[in-house]
RNA sequence: GCCGGCGUGGUGGAAUGGCAGACGCGUCGGACUCAAAAUCCGAUGGGCUUCGGCCCGUGUGGGUUCAACUCCCACCGCCGGCACCA
């Protein structure tokens, strides 16, 4: 109605864990199972009047889509995007498979909730950390996100700048590389904490015992608890010695996964230090407190910048000074350099499932891992396994599949059997939609005239999901010459949940409303004005079946009226001059406002903010009048069928197939949505007469009809004559009048 | 612990610093009906009232302002995210 070509597309996401195990749990194969529920879902999607450009439909299920997964694989493969490594993963013991660190939440999975373990795997990973910097670098441009996603998305990123320096060890060649971002206190480190699994621990430990120990200690850092390896190391700085110990609370993943420990300036290593007896050394104290005071029976590390003390040549700088200098200080040197750390990891995409995408590799005895050949793409999902979780993929069981040739020597060879992370899938659907056809993933011309996404809606659950993952997979397609977008999404809103007796509405909890139901008894429209009305689109929706009733009311009284006064509304003379009319009634031009004033609300509730709620309640106050309006005469008459001509346009976006009947009964020809959105007259929309507010010393005391446009000298005078206003006045010096243009005067006395 | 967000009638929710509670739901009263449902009309934040009105009220306590749901500070509560990230 607005003359805009918008691309408004459905798809489905439909091709990994949620929907295997659902095959499962009802004893159906996948493929079954997710494209009855794709028929099924469409259905109701086109019940509801949703105009989707089906034309535009992608599944990813499908291999005419999921082959460019594999395309994309195959990219980032040789640019070293996709590698293969061991490492400690997350793994969910009740999907049987491998999760992305994005995808545990509470130390449980996403999907299921079930207690994710760690497992030591060969896994393909993402090297999404490549594009750390710019990830974080671009939420900066993200102007029509939430500021909630984007700090959830900085966060996770997680940058710190510190220094990585090197500690040599007491008669070895080797050295402890730690990474810390407090080097202003490097002169107060008095021992060093390294990880369990930190490969030094093997080199420099040889007694038995302490191996043991080391083993033993607990896995889950709950307690802080270590175990002194026997060594020392030196501080480059002071010369001393420090005692080394293997910690449970230093991560391996992180940093160098070695630390200097300042008890002195860090809680964890002051607890640590306590229980092991260790040295506490005072390097930092805190600015406004005097120099050479010296803090004893410290009960608490001093964490907060401040200024050095004991530190040699740096004493007295202020922390951050320090920091700079010291840094420069051991590059100079060669004992360290500065260093930008992130707490993203890449991101692991190897699923042990059935219900994915194959990933397209192949493993040679004698050519090593080979990727699948562009053109032999796509690497079919075979049909005939039986899915299900077993600890390994079960694709690793159909010989037909995991046998083949190598592409490089021709051998025999091994197909990979993992299939990838459903995210992948949803991570690049949106430019798919510009070109659902191409014979290649997106064609750079359709995606240059659609993308980026104007307005994207999706669930918060995502802002460190699949919204993450897009931005990066925009960011390596940008990067593969394909788009030259560097954001997907212009603006986003995080919709709210549908809430039923207290609780998310959900198949699992058992607290949902089937829409066929709704649709059968109220039809579509209501459930859309319902749905619209009950609470704006970012907040959570709460169910009311009364609610759904007090809809249908208001569409039922529109209704009944068109059909009442059918004969006087099917008057054709859509007059739009009725802008400017000769002699209307004052209850005519009183509606006519009204209607004027409602165009402009509900046109800006739409565009501006998508408070569908509130343009609902500006049509219903519209109803409202219009419905206790009794014309007079041919003015009013008219005004009455101008007014109901609009209540209608205003509907068609809320309610498609009412307003598109309703088009037609009252007279009009073709469909409504060709029509063009109605415009407001700003004069028309004036009020004539406004209530002025008097107020005394902020208290309101009289309300008074002005007309409008009444100067500011005039409308005080017409406040001072109100007798009500004398009264409390009266004998009163005045102090102070504030007038706000034709609505309200405030008096000071 | 750190970082966000939110606290408004019985209820879902409205209010560019300018009449708090639009609109809807519910409730109450009335009309229609033999009756009920549906529908229509009216009332509906609390307290007081000499029926003219008056006082209080947006989690709590302060502050800024002629004026605060709105801005600032502190606190309480709820929700979400992160959490040995060195």
């Amino acid at each position: 109605m607005k003359g805009f070509n918008v691309l408004h597309p459905m798809g489905w996401d439909a091709f990994g864990l949620p929907a295997e195990n659902a095959a499962i749990k009802h004893g159906v194969h996948p493929s079954k199972w997710t494209f009855e529920n794709i028929a099924y879902m469409k259905k109701e999607l086109k019940r509801m009047g949703l105009s989707y450009d089906w034309q535009r439909e992608v599944a990813t299920c499908d291999p005419a889509y999921y082959r460019w997964n594999q395309w994309f694989f195959l990219k980032m493969f040789e640019r070293g995007l996709a590698y293969k490594k061991a490492s400690a993963v997350n793994w969910c013991p009740s999907c049987e498979t491998v999760l992305a660190n994005e995808q545990v939440i509470d130390g449980g999975c996403w999907r299921c909730e079930a207690v994710v373990v760690r497992k030591d795997l060969e896994q393909w990973f993402f090297r999404i950390t490549a594009y750390a910097e710019e990830l974080l670098r671009d939420t900066s441009a993200l102007t029509g996100w939430p500021e909630k996603v984007i700090v959830m998305q900085r966060n996770w990123i997680g940058r710190s700048e510190g220094v990585e320096v090197d500690f040599s060890i007491v008669d070895s060649d080797r050295k402890i590389r730690i990474f810390t971002t407090r080097h202003d206190t490097l002169y107060g480190a008095t021992f060093m904490s390294i990880a369990k699994k930190h490969p030094l621990v093997r080199e420099l430990v040889k007694d038995e015992r302490i191996l043991r120990d080391i083993e033993s200690l607990p896995e889950d850092a709950g307690k802080k608890e270590g175990v002194f390896t026997g060594c020392h190391a030196v501080n480059p700085l002071t010369g001393d010695k420090l005692p080394v110990y293997v910690a449970n609370f230093v991560l391996m993943e992180y940093g160098t996964g070695a630390i200097m420990a300042v008890p002195a300036h860090d809680q964890r290593d002051f607890e640590f230090a306590r229980k092991y007896g260790l040295p506490v050394r005072t390097v930092i104290r805190p600015a406004d407190t005097a120099a050479g005071s010296t803090p004893h029976a410290i009960t608490e590390a001093f964490e907060e910048d401040g200024v050095l003390v004991d530190s040699g040549q740096f004493t007295g700088l202020a922390s951050d000074e320090a920091r700079a200098k010291i840094a420069d200080y051991l590059e100079s040197r060669g004992l360290g350099r500065k260093v930008v750390n992130y707490k993203l990891r890449d991101w692991g995409i190897s699923r042990q499932r059935y219900w994915g995408t194959p990933i397209p590799v192949i493993y040679c005895p004698s050519c090593g891992t080979v990727p699948v050949p562009e053109h032999e793409l796509p690497v079919v999902l075979p049909p005939d396994v039986s899915p299900g979780g077993r600890g390994a993929s079960p694709l690793a069981a159909a010989g037909g599949f995991v046998m083949t040739k190598c592409p490089g020597c021709g051998g025999d060879a091994r197909r990979e059997t993992d299939t990838m992370d459903t995210f992948v899938d949803s991570s690049w659907y949106f430019l798919r939609y510009c070109s659902p056809e191409a014979g290649r993933p997106v064609d750079p011309a359709a995606a240059d005239y659609w993308m980026p996404v104007d307005h994207y809606t999706g669930g918060i659950e995502h802002a460190v999901l699949h919204l993450l993952y897009s931005r990066f997979f925009t960011k390596v397609i940008r990067d593969l010459g394909l788009v030259k977008i560097n954001e997907p999404f212009t603006s986003l809103l995080t919709q709210g949940m549908v809430i039923k007796d207290g609780a998310k509405m959900s198949k699992s909890k058992g607290n949902v409303v089937d829409p066929d139901f709704l649709i059968d008894k109220y039809g579509s429209d209501t459930v859309r004005i319902f749905c619209m009305f009950a609470a704006p689109p970012e907040r959570d929706l709460e169910w009311s079946d009364q609610g759904v009733e007090g809809a249908q009311r208001f569409l039922n009284r529109i209704w009944a009226f068109v059909y009442k006064n059918r004969d006087e509304l099917v008057k054709r003379d859509d007059n739009d001059g009725i802008k400017a009319p000769p002699a209307l009634s004052s209850a005519a031009s009183g509606l006519l406002r009204k209607t004027h004033q409602t165009i402009k609300k509900v046109t800006n509730s739409i565009e501006r903010d998508y408070h569908f709620n509130t343009a609902i309640a500006a049509l219903m106050e519209l109803v409202n009048e219009m419905l206790s309006f009794r014309p007079e005469d041919d003015g009013g008459a008219a005004v009455l069928r101008f007014s109901m001509r609009h209540v209608i346009l205003l509907l068609a976006p809320f309610a498609p197939h009412f307003a598109e009947e309703l088009w037609r009964e009252t007279g009009h020809h073709g469909s409504i949505v060709n029509e063009k959105w109605p415009e407001w007259d700003e004069e028309t929309a004036k009020e004539e007469e406004t209530e002025l507010v008097v107020q005394v010393n902020g208290k309101v005391r009289a309300k008074v009809m002005i007309p409008a446009g009444l100067d500011d000298e005039a409308v005080k005078e017409r406040a001072f004559s109100e007798p009500k206003i004398r009264e409390y006045t009266a004998g009163r010096t005045l102090k102070k009048v504030i007038v706000v243009r034709g609505r309200l005067v405030n008096i000071v006395v």
